[in-house]
RNA sequence: GGCGACUUAGCCAAGUGGCUAAGGCAGAGGACUGCAAAUCCUCGAUUCCCCGGUUCGAAUCCGGGAGUCGCCUCCA
């Protein structure tokens, strides 16, 4: 496997630390609100490169940190007038309705921040003592002139950011870049007691001491959106490093952007949309399809227009695993020789060298399409065997299991509806009858009684089509 | 000002030195159908933003230019 690697600015074929695991920590949001597809992408993307890892048969330990400790949490709880803690667990619990709607499972441990002060506090402390940080007013701050390998993630100097740096000058850093590891709280903050006296940790500190905790002082990937390049993974290096002596992560990777318009989507920008707004436009596994249909590290352009169009492309697919099922229940007649034998094996080799090579879900998303084409042709020309379409099916199936588009039922069967738009029984006999009045109609070639209910259901959403073994229908 | 990314058919999007530049959407024609839908078959970039260079050979490497975007400040 290829892995491009920010650290090195080039793709390194990956070696696990340990062989046959790997540890993945990736940064979560901040609970201050609901999350936006600019969040939902690195949570889409993370979860299918754990998903992928799984398929190669490593035993994967993925962490993924919740920031409930922040100004932006502080400022929402003073406005609403309920506690900083509450503001924090309402959107924990908001982020994994969204999450679970998107399929992106839950990681193996969800650390907060609020719940590792004292790991937090100890790891100041280590770098107190060892001379990488100081203390002003309560305050303490990363020195980073100490740390010699300063802005080797984000390929800068800090000769070179001094001199264009915008940043405000905090009087109380001897250097403009040196960063908060904790800070003293304000009146009707909440605070933690600490040597230095009452404060919280800065930002960058939770995910240093939270993956340490969790994945040990050296681990294998540390994902997240590119905007985190710097400052914060630079800053989680810094403190990491000058702590523990050793290399903290060895694979750095960073998705692109979501885009508006060419324009970045952020908050501070307000052109975001919120994950379960766009959920409401469109069905989830779209939104996934239309994720992942993109290499990771490219910059994607976020419009309606784009996923409508997207939709179709996935309905193909659909479609493919529809006529799949309705092959498979019809006992085929006679085996025929396969036209299957052998691209089968190829697709799957496609999917493989794809994902293989730096995650690249729009190619794997091409063989989905292959694989599609390969069902389709040979149910219309019946050349199938039954074992080939079984292939076929494990193989869908083990497509759908790294990228995730779509749900499962209870058998372990990709569901074939449009998510939100699942069948029930009552639904079925009620269509049932429909279709048999106008097959009905048909026979007795009363094509305008039997266009009429084909077109009255297609406009309360209900496709019909015909086919040599009757109807069939989907919503 | 510093650093970096991107520019491939109407649209989206793979491809990073060499067979005919994946795939999807849209479009055209055909098969199938009572008509459709679904599906299948056929068709699209003499060319990869522009200009130079390296090379037997470049979309792919190097130099220059144009445009777009991002990071350097909270941000995924």
């Amino acid at each position: 496997m290829k892995i491009y690697n920010t650290l090195t600015g080039k793709k390194e074929n990956f070696q696990p630390r340990e062989a046959g695991k790997v540890s993945i920590y990736v940064c979560g949001p901040t609970t201050y609100n609901y999350i936006h597809m600019g969040n939902a992408r690195p949570l889409v993307f993370f979860d299918t490169v754990r998903r992928y890892f799984k398929f190669k048969g490593y035993k994967v330990y993925y962490v993924q940190n919740f920031t409930d400790v922040d100004d932006k949490i502080i400022n929402r709880s003073l406005k609403e007038n309920v506690k900083a803690e509450d503001v924090a667990e309402r959107f924990i619990n908001e982020y994994y309705r969204d999450a679970d709607d998107l399929n992106v499972k839950r990681a193996d441990v969800h650390p907060k921040v609020s719940e590792h002060i004292n790991e937090i506090i100890e790891m100041i402390q280590k770098l107190v003592e060892k001379d990488y940080a100081y203390t002003v007013n309560g305050n303490v701050y990363f020195n980073v002139s100490k740390f010699n390998d300063y802005g080797k993630l984000s390929g800068r100097c800090l000769e070179d950011m001094q001199a264009g740096s915008r940043v405000e000058v905090d009087y109380k850093k001897s250097n403009p870049l040196d960063f908060a590891l904790w800070k003293a709280s304000k009146e009707s903050e909440p605070y933690w007691d600490s040597p230095w006296g009452r404060g919280r940790p800065g930002w960058h500190i939770e995910c240093s001491a939270m993956s340490i905790k969790y994945l040990g002082t050296s681990f294998d990937v540390h994902g997240g959106g590119c905007d985190l390049i710097f400052p914060h993974h630079e800053n989680e290096i810094a403190q990491s490093e000058a702590a523990t002596g050793e290399l903290f992560s060895r694979y750095w990777m960073h998705n692109g952007f979501i885009m508006v318009n060419k324009e970045k989507m952020s908050k501070s920008l307000g052109n975001f949309f919120l994950v379960r707004e766009v959920l409401e436009k469109f069905p989830p596994d779209l939104v996934r399809f239309y994720l992942l249909s993109t290499h990771y590290r490219s910059p994607l352009d976020f419009d309606d227009e784009k996923l409508e169009s997207s939709r179709r492309g996935l309905e193909r697919i659909r479609n493919s695993i529809r006529l799949l099922e309705e092959a498979l229940h019809q006992d085929n007649e006679e085996c025929a020789s396969s036209c299957m034998t052998g691209r089968l094996d190829d697709i799957k080799k496609s999917f493989e060298s794809a994902m293989d090579d730096d995650f690249n879900t729009a190619l794997a998303v091409g063989t989905l399409f292959d694989l599609a084409h390969e069902v389709n042709t040979c149910v219309q020309n019946r050349s199938y065997c039954i074992e080939d379409l079984q292939k076929a099916k494990e193989l869908f199936s083990t497509f759908n299991n790294v990228l995730g588009i779509f749900k499962k039922d209870v058998h372990g069967d990709i569901v074939t509806e449009q998510a939100g738009s699942e069948k029930n029984d009552v639904a079925e006999k009620l269509m049932d009858l429909i279709l048999d009045i106008r097959q009905n109609a048909r026979k007795n070639k009363d094509f305008a009684t039997a266009d009429k209910i084909r077109d009255t259901l297609k406009e309360i959403g209900i496709t019909v089509e015909d086919t040599p073994n009757g109807p069939r229908w989907k919503i």
